[in-house]
DNA sequence: AATGAATGAGGGTTCATTCAT
DNA sequence: AATGAATGAACCCTCATTCAT
């Protein structure tokens, strides 16, 4: 948690350094991203960051959350209220996150980050964590579906919510491959990619669509 | 590179040597690998690290390519050869790089760790490139089937590559939550976790049929 | 001295003021106690610090005073009046400090650690200091004693002198270590030890009469 | 223990390590003792330090032993071998330590200053440790003397140990106050004070005196 | 081919003190 | 009288790399 410090900073100040911290968090794992480096980029002193927050972990979590939250209220309304079709759910799910993430580069890549964490034993196996907590969620709206009758097969409910979580995860890096472009690039210079709503539905669609066809036998 | 220093080593220098630092980097992302810790478990000089290898990169390099031809060794028979039922083969490939990691944790950890960088300039984003290449490999393979008959309908080859590379990445986290081990950890104790060949082979039946079938509408 | 400021204080944030600081200055030489930590137990702005003393030292100097005081409040009456049974008086005197820095660790744990400030330049050395004093005072009731023939043997009365006073800093230790316990750790939680009167009594008596008895030949 | 780097160093490097560390912990305590410090006046990398030794604790504890075995080198014979006559063997085993402390003020200081080491969580309490080894080891002496018949009368050995234990403790102190000195100075300036070895037998004689004999009644 | 001491920049963190409000 | 953000130097420690031997 942020100090008090923080809190009572005057609004810009607050967000000039939130803004440069989520860049450095967003450029570089929890390990190598560096207080130092982004004290030096705010030209501020570096104590001050510990006014700010316990430590550099307080700190990272401070931001996980912020854009956690960031990309919530964008695209949270969705995520509470699947409809009555899955995979137009499960579509609209990954398109309004997709599109988030190329409007708020930082914030996506970041969090891209924290779902890569895996090797530290500072904060613990993230990554591991959040695919576990994601295909249970999906394992449960899945068995709502069906027991409303909105489904009529019965899936072998783990084994396609793995298949949902780990489709999802990559969709960016499918539209970074599709796209030519380096989300983190973007998040370095702040910019967005030049890919526009329409190419990531598209996109989103053929995979879900191949997804959810009996596509091949 | 290695230097010729390097090959000109006896054997058991040089696999003892590929040995811990493959571990290192197993245990450790690129950035968090240290060569200190390597020659401080060898208990060799420093400057040997830099009779063989350039430097830490340089290393880097070899021991990824090292690890990856050693599991070439043990599964790249199948891949080479895609027999006439696609989705079996498909499965085997996985059961065999699964029990692969299993076996040998450590060398499976650190190409698990190789497909995550993403965000080192040093390295460059090796996550993508592989996608990008493994997408590629499963576009030919599928229109060799489409074309050769074997497969019916056809698929959008771009988009259900998409979800063969996204599908395999992620088995292991799904077995290692399944199962409930840490790959890490046993890479760590070079040990193995207690997941029978079976275990493995049910899990991927379980998701490769999930894909395969026109689950749910 | 505390700037008027500080005296103008309500009782109340005086007194809370004073404890928190004569705490950390009982569990912390000189340059270990932490200005910082002090506001933050008591919730308090750093700057406020700052408008009560000059500095770090102006407020170490003058809790060691408070502390002083207290204790000379406490057990000063014998002090200023040595009866005519030398050694019943300084058994007495010493039984009082010790039962007091029992009663009171936190101000007993802080004159201790005072008179062992001996490497700091900006406070100078304090153990001399007071050794030399003490040795003065007792020299003067000494000779005191021996002119009004309440002493039948002239004593040597620097080396016996300094008898008095080393003898009489050890005696806390002494205490510890009997009944193995640690005044700091009572400092700590503000608890006293499970020490008795009697007990302290009895552990005097012996050593004072160690000193006082021709007791080897 | 220092590292194999340190002991391989070429004597004159060591030793100037060594000096330039020694005096920096005769100078302070361990806490604000600096490695920044002795680098800084070495004219050396901050990181050979970390070449020689694990930590600053490592080298803490490594100057210990060794101020501690020079000492004993030059004073260790008389302790392990009390004649006959127990005040004598006392008496020359506490001028022969300042006559030793005299001649190296800063290995003496140092020593001094592990024996006061009592705040510190790290280091543990030092201080009460030592105090405590040091009465086992004069009623282990004290027994034999009175078994063998060289004491006549039975003391109350524990109280009579302390006695001794403390009072050779403040032996230096009192030395500074009669000779008006400063070891701490000395040590800085790696002089030694203007005291002669008749000097200290005379103080030692005195205080032993009032020790042994029935001083007063 | 091997050594391993030296480097020096960088890491995160703590601190007493100041000063504008 | 109180605030508390800002400072910046100092702390211990780690690192990849060099280079003379």
């Amino acid at each position: 948690m942020p100090k008090q410090t923080f809190l009572n900073l005057p609004e810009e100040k607050r967000s000039n350094f939130v803004n440069t911290a989520l860049r450095e968090f967003a450029l570089n794992d929890y390990q190598n991203a560096s207080v130092t480096s982004i004290v030096r980029e705010l030209g501020i002193a570096k104590g001050s960051v510990y006014q700010y927050f316990e430590n550099k972990k307080d700190l990272y979590f401070y931001l996980i959350e912020l854009a956690g939250n960031r990309k919530l209220e964008a695209t949270g309304e969705l995520l509470a209220s699947p409809g009555d079709d899955f995979f137009k759910w499960y579509r609209k799910l990954h398109v309004s996150s997709l599109v988030y993430d190329i409007q708020y580069p930082v914030e996506g890549a970041l969090l891209r980050n924290v779902s890569k964490e895996e090797n530290n034993e500072e904060i613990g196996n993230m990554s591991l964590h959040n695919k576990q907590e994601a295909i249970t969620f999906y394992k449960h709206v899945l068995k709502q579906h069906y027991n409303s009758g909105l489904i009529h097969t019965k899936p072998s409910y783990t084994a396609f919510s793995y298949l949902l979580v780990q489709t999802g995860l990559g969709l960016m890096d499918m539209l970074q491959i599709q796209f030519n472009f380096s989300l983190r690039e973007c998040a370095k210079n702040n910019t967005s990619p030049e890919v526009s709503e329409e190419d990531i539905k598209s996109m989103v669609k053929k995979v879900v669509k191949s997804l959810q066809q009996n596509s091949i036998h």
